[in-house]
DNA sequence: CCTGAAATGTTATAAAATCACATGAGGCCC
DNA sequence: GGGCCTCATGTGATTTTATAACATTTCAGG
């Protein structure tokens, strides 16, 4: 389901962006971070996060076993869970619960109350930024005694060129 | 997981709530939508909502099974997830992706857009209205050109019982 | 060094979801 | 009412996603 979808050419986040440069700025970014709070950035999560980068879109947890298996680390499944675990606890990615699949924080240092864009068609996943979210049901949570910690929005629909391809 | 819970006495909202008449007029108004699109409410799928409705918390797809096998229905998961997709599809029940469990739409008739708070120490779950959740993410789809069809919005924290307990 | 906490590797298993196919029930046109 | 088509159901098998449990290793700090 999340899965095989290798048929799937445009990764994009419906805009344009500078591949080259992104991806060793976040990396920097996180190595950063670790280094501030004195979290360990050790290889097998730094080829995670590699590979999120370098992919560009959302990632099921077993795509990236075998990414990092093929790249030389352990074969089972935690090795995967924990190293997604750890990017997505620090903020460095986050998971689409919608897709069971990972991607890479496209805002980083930003603080999160993440959105997210998904295309039912061809699964490509755009993150946006929205701190008003909170405020949506910060009311509600207010009034009934609820103690917010973190929101996830997802939005499905179609991308721009899913929707162009569907109206022919 | 999601799982067997049971040990889970305050399923709640939060907030007080007529149990006992909900659920009749839940069902007659799920029963009357459906004859007025023609759509058939199916003695499983009458009995899935009523399931929702009377446990008033998040139940996974494989507990609902089981309480429709015991009520004389099939014993396999597509019996369950086929219920289940039939009252999402029609806004009867809405599915918690973070727990991977299903409720009844605590709304019915209203426009959804439904935003959630889930106790990540209970697992209760309280469904608040929310039209301007597709704001947030409107200006965002717009600019990008993205085609919104549904936006989930699931907020994490402590629900107040919890949240008492944790201060103690 | 030594030691304790965190990280990794692996085996095994659990939980969630879907596929594929046969059968059955309803609506509908004539 | 008979025929026909569509949708719904029942079931077996399998796939996909995620954790549990435990041995071993790594590494920062005393």
């Amino acid at each position: 389901m999340t899965s095989g979808n290798s048929a799937h050419s445009d990764p994009l986040g419906f805009e344009a962006h500078d591949h080259a440069g992104c991806i060793d700025t976040a990396i920097a970014a996180a190595e950063a971070h670790c280094a501030e709070h004195g979290l360990r950035f050790t290889p097998v999560r730094r080829s995670a996060l590699e590979f999120l980068l370098r992919e560009h879109r959302a990632i099921g947890a077993y795509e990236m076993l075998d990414l990092l298996r093929d790249a030389g680390y352990g074969s089972q499944p935690p090795v995967a869970y924990r190293a997604l675990e750890f990017l997505v606890a620090n903020g460095f990615a986050h998971k689409i619960e919608r897709l069971n699949a990972f991607i890479a924080c496209a805002h980083p240092g930003a603080t999160h109350s993440p959105a997210f864009m998904i295309c039912r068609d061809c699964q490509s996943v755009a993150e946006a930024h929205s701190s008003p979210a909170r405020g949506i049901l910060g009311d509600a949570a207010k009034a009934t005694g609820f103690q917010i910690e973190g929101t996830m929005i997802e939005a499905v629909g179609l991308c721009p060129t899913c929707a162009q391809k569907a109206a022919s």
